[in-house]
RNA sequence: GGCGAAUUAGCUCAGUGGUUAGAGCAGCGGAAUCAUAAUCCGUUGGUCCGGGGUUCAAAUCCCUGAUUCGCCA
C-alpha cells in the first residue's frame, strides 16, 4: 500500500449575502463525498471553508437591511448549519473571512508581494456617486445604450441590443444606490503586476505542472483557458496578462491596506485567503492531528512538502484560481495549490435559471419535506464526472435512478436475505457458498478500480462499476433461489451459504457507496455488526457464526409527490373523477430552472433582496391545503397484518354511504409497533380521505391516519385524536 | 465580432478511425414470489443535429450551417 496522505481540501467560499442554494449543496457533496473517500483509504484530511463576508455588495445589502454588516453576516453565516447536517456534509472548520486570521494572513501576502516588486500604483478615473460618497461598482451604474438607446442598462453591455461597452459609454448614467448621476473622478489604486515576467514565466510552468501524485494540476478543459489567458498559443495577439487591480477607495466592507488610511483589499483578494484563515483557525483550536494523533502547528502543516493543497470550485471562478490565487501565495513565499478540481453547474430539468424567479430546487426545502439526503447525494454523484460540464437534475430521472439503484437494487440484497439468517440460523451468518467464490473475488477485487474512479473524481462511472456488481449479486441470488432451498430440509445448508454470501457482497457494495451513502452505511454497520471504515475492509472474510443484528429496511423510494411538492408543482385536484386525458407528467414539466455552481465571492451580483425566493417557496396556499380533503374517522376494526412488520390494518367510519349502507375504509397504518389493536378500536382519528388509494402486499389501502413523530420514528409515535363530541366524517379545517 | 465546448434511443449518458453504435432507466413480453413491489430472463426502439468532404472504412477527422452554452474584445 502506498503511503498515506495529507490533505488540505477546500470548496469555493460561498458569498454572505444569501442562504445556499443547489449549486452550493451540488459542490460540497462533490467535495465531501471526495473526502470521504480519501479517509477510508487512510489518508489524513483537513476540511475547511469559511463565508466569505467582505465587499461591496455585502457593505450595500447590509444597509439595506438596517443592520451593521458583521450582523447581516452572522445571520447568514448561523443558517449555515442545517444545510451540513441535513446533507452530511462534514467539514472539520468554517470560519470567516472576517476574522483577524484572514486579516494578518492577507497583509502579511500583501506585504511581501509589496516587498518583492509586485504591487504598482496607477490613478484611474471611474464613477462616482456624489450623493452616497462613493465609487461605484460597475454592477450600480445604469443608464441607456449608447447604440439602441434601451434604457435601464448595465455598464457592461446592452440587454436589448447586445452591445457591449464601458459604463463610462452610457447615456444619462445614473446610480442605482441614489438615482444621482455620477461624476468621474480619480483615485490612486494599487495593482498586483500579473504582468509582470516572473509572474507569467511561473504561471506557465504551474498550470501545466502535476500534483504530488503525478497527475496533472488542471483538468484538460481548464489548462486550455489558462493558456489562452496567458496567451500562450500563437495569434493570441500577444496582449498576456493586465495587472489587477486590487484596492478599493472607503467606504468599502474589506481589509485595510497597510500603510494606507483610506483604502482596502478587493474582496477577492481576501476572498481565498479565507481558505487559509479558516485552516489556520482549525490548527490555532488544537483539532487538527496528523495521522499518528500528534498536534501540529499552522505554519508546519504548510511547510511540509507531503502537505496537498486541493480546492474545489466552479467554472466561474477559474479565473480567480488558476491565475491570482497561485501567484499570490507563491511570490509571498505560500505554498502554491496542488489541485484545482473545477465543476460545471447545475440544471434543473435541463434549464438554466431565469434570474427573476429566483432558484429552482430550495435545499432547505428538501430536507424541510423530509425527503433523504442521500437520495440527493447519490443521484448528484451519479451525474458527476471529472469534467467541467454542467449536470442536469431531471426530476424524472431523479426518482427513477434512485429507486432502481438504490432500492430496487442495492437495499434489496440485504432486505432479501437477511429474513433467512434471524428467522432460521439465529441471526448467526454460515459458511460461504464455494459457487460463490469467483463473485466475492470479483467484487473485492473490484476495489482498485473502484477506488481510482473516486480519487479521479469520476463519480458517475464509480456508480456504474458499483450498480454492475449490485446486478451480479441479485441474479446470483435469483440464479440460488433461496426461497426454494428453503422448503427442502436439504438445502438447508446451502440456503445458509447463499445468504451468508449475498451478505458479504452487499457488504462490499456498502464500503464502496460509503462514500456518497454515509448514514446507510452506518447503519449497515449495525445491522452487520462489522466496522466498514476502510476501503480495504472489502477483504475481510465475514466468518461463519458471525452475529449480525435484525434487519431494518434502509431507505424508502422516493415518490413522485415529493418531487412535485418540492418542484412546487401543485397535484391534480382528486376530487371527483379522474379525468381520462393524457396529462404531462408533471415532474418533466417541472418548472425550469439552472443555478449557477457557487461563486467563491463574486463581488459584481448586485446586492439583490434575495428573501423573496425563499419565502414564496416556504409557504403554500389556502387553496393548495383545501385539496387535502381531511375528515374525522372512527376506527371501527384494528387487527394485525400478518407478515407485516409495521402495519395495522384499520376499519374506519368517515361517514360515508353507499347504496344505503354505511361505507367502510381500509387503511394500513404503520402503527404496529406503537399500539395494539385492540386499544386503537373506537377511537377517533382525522384521515386523509382524498389520498390517491394505493395497493400493497396485503390489500388496498385506501387513505392514510395521522400521527406524530420524529423522523426515524424516535421517541414514538402518537395517533392524533380530536376532541370529544367528533363525528365520523366531519372535515377537518 | 473572435475563440472554444456541446448536440448519440422516450430519459440520463458511454463510445476520439475498424464487425450490424452501446449501457442504465422507461416501454413491451415472459418467469419468479426470498424481499417494506424489490428481482430475473427476453425484447422493441437510433437520419449519432443538418449538409458537404477525406478514407478501404467516419458518431469519431476536415469544411460548412443550425441550436445551446461559455470565454474574450
Amino acid at each position: 500500500m502506498s503511503r498515506t496522505r495529507t490533505l488540505f481540501v477546500t470548496t469555493a467560499l460561498p458569498y454572505a449575502n444569501g442562504p445556499f442554494h443547489i449549486g452550493h449543496i451540488m459542490e460540497y457533496i462533490q467535495a465531501d463525498i471526495w473526502v470521504r473517500f480519501q479517509r477510508m483509504r487512510g489518508n489524513t484530511v483537513h476540511f475547511v471553508c469559511a463565508d466569505d463576508a467582505h465587499g461591496a455588495a455585502i457593505m450595500i445589502a447590509a444597509e439595506a437591511a438596517k443592520k451593521s454588516p458583521q450582523d447581516f453576516v452572522a445571520e447568514i453565516a448561523a443558517g449555515r448549519a442545517p444545510y451540513f447536517r441535513g446533507f452530511h456534509i462534514a467539514f472539520d472548520n468554517w470560519h470567516s473571512t472576517d476574522s483577524p486570521e484572514n486579516v494578518a494572513l492577507s497583509q502579511d501576502i500583501y506585504m511581501k508581494l509589496k516587498a518583492a516588486g509586485f504591487i504598482a500604483t496607477k490613478t484611474i478615473e471611474q464613477f462616482y456617486d456624489p450623493v452616497k460618497g462613493m465609487f461605484l461598482p460597475d454592477r450600480y451604474i445604469k443608464g441607456a445604450c449608447p447604440k439602441c438607446g434601451a434604457k435601464d442598462q448595465y455598464g457592461d453591455s446592452c440587454e436589448a441590443c447586445g452591445a457591449v461597452y464601458a459604463p463610462t459609454d452610457l447615456k444619462n448614467p445614473y446610480s442605482t444606490l441614489t438615482g444621482a448621476t455620477p461624476v468621474l473622478r480619480t483615485s490612486e489604486h494599487f495593482f498586483f503586476r500579473l504582468s509582470d515576467a516572473r509572474c507569467i514565466k511561473f504561471l506557465q510552468e504551474w498550470t501545466r505542472g502535476r500534483n504530488g501524485q503525478g497527475q496533472p494540476r488542471l483538468q484538460p478543459e481548464v489548462l486550455n483557458k489558462a493558456r489562452e489567458w496567458l496567451a500562450e498559443d500563437e495569434g493570441a495577439g500577444g496582449k498576456g496578462l493586465a495587472d489587477w487591480d486590487i484596492s478599493r477607495d472607503a467606504p468599502y466592507l474589506g481589509i485595510p491596506i497597510p500603510g494606507t488610511t483610506d483604502k482596502y483589499f478587493y474582496v477577492w483578494l481576501d476572498a481565498p485567503v479565507g481558505y487559509l484563515a479558516s485552516l489556520k483557525n482549525y490548527f490555532d483550536s488544537g483539532k487538527a492531528k496528523t495521522a499518528s494523533g500528534a498536534p501540529q502547528t499552522f505554519a508546519e502543516f504548510l511547510a511540509d512538502p507531503n502537505t496537498e493543497q486541493i480546492h474545489f470550485i466552479g467554472k466561474d471562478i477559474i479565473y480567480f484560481h488558476t491565475l491570482f490565487w497561485p501567484a499570490m501565495l507563491h511570490f509571498a513565499g505560500y505554498k502554491v495549490p496542488d489541485n484545482i478540481n473545477v465543476h460545471g453547474f447545475i440544471n434543473v430539468s435541463g434549464e438554466k435559471m431565469s434570474k427573476s424567479r429566483g432558484t429552482g430546487i430550495s435545499p432547505l426545502k428538501y430536507l424541510e419535506l423530509g425527503m433523504n439526503p442521500e437520495w440527493l447525494r447519490y443521484y448528484i454523484a451519479a451525474k458527476l464526472n471529472a469534467n467541467v460540464e454542467d449536470i442536469d437534475l431531471n426530476p424524472d430521472d431523479f426518482i427513477a435512478r434512485v429507486n432502481s439503484d438504490l432500492i430496487g437494487k442495492y437495499v434489496n440484497i440485504a432486505s432479501r436475505c437477511a429474513s433467512f439468517i434471524t428467522k432460521r440460523y439465529d441471526g448467526k451468518l454460515g459458511d460461504h457458498d464455494p459457487a460463490a467464490a469467483k463473485l466475492e473475488h470479483d467484487s473485492a477485487f473490484a476495489h482498485d478500480e473502484i477506488g481510482r474512479l473516486y480519487e479521479e473524481r469520476e463519480f458517475g462511472k464509480a456508480i456504474r462499476r458499483i450498480m454492475e456488481l449490485a446486478d451480479a449479486a441479485n441474479q446470483y441470488v435469483d440464479a440460488c433461489k433461496p426461497w426454494e432451498l428453503a422448503k427442502d430440509p436439504a438445502g438447508e445448508t446451502r440456503l445458509h451459504c447463499v445468504c451468508t454470501s449475498a451478505l458479504t457482497l452487499f457488504r462490499d457494495l456498502t464500503i464502496y457507496l460509503a462514500p456518497i451513502l454515509p448514514h446507510v452505511a452506518e447503519r449497515v454497520e449495525n445491522f452487520l455488526n462489522v466496522s466498514l471504515a476502510h476501503w480495504n475492509d472489502v477483504s475481510i472474510n465475514l466468518a461463519a457464526g458471525h452475529q449480525i443484528a435484525n434487519y431494518q429496511h434502509l431507505m424508502t423510494r422516493i415518490e413522485t409527490r415529493q418531487v412535485d411538492a418540492l418542484l412546487g408543482i401543485e397535484s391534480e385536484p382528486s376530487a371527483g373523477p379522474k379525468a381520462a386525458v393524457a396529462t404531462p407528467s408533471p415532474a418533466s414539466a417541472a418548472k425550469a430552472a439552472a443555478i449557477p455552481a457557487p461563486n467563491a465571492s463574486s463581488p459584481s451580483p448586485a446586492a439583490q433582496v434575495k428573501s423573496d425566493a425563499s419565502v414564496t417557496d416556504r409557504y403554500i396556499s389556502i387553496d393548495d391545503f383545501a385539496r387535502i380533503d381531511l375528515r374525522v374517522a372512527k376506527i371501527v376494526n384494528a387487527e394485525q397484518v400478518d407478515g407485516a412488520a409495521k402495519l395495522v390494518k384499520l376499519t374506519l367510519d368517515v361517514g360515508e354511504i353507499e347504496n344505503g349502507q354505511p361505507r367502510l375504509r381500509t387503511v394500513f397504518a404503520g402503527i404496529k409497533a406503537h399500539y395494539k389493536p385492540e386499544d386503537l378500536i373506537g377511537r377517533m382519528t382525522p384521515m386523509v380521505a382524498n389520498l390517491a388509494p394505493r395497493k400493497t402486499k396485503f390489500g388496498l389501502s385506501e387513505g392514510m391516519v395521522l400521527a406524530a413523530s420524529f423522523p426515524d420514528d424516535q421517541g414514538g409515535v402518537f395517533l392524533l385524536q380530536p376532541d370529544s363530541g367528533a363525528q365520523p366524517g366531519m372535515k377537518v379545517k
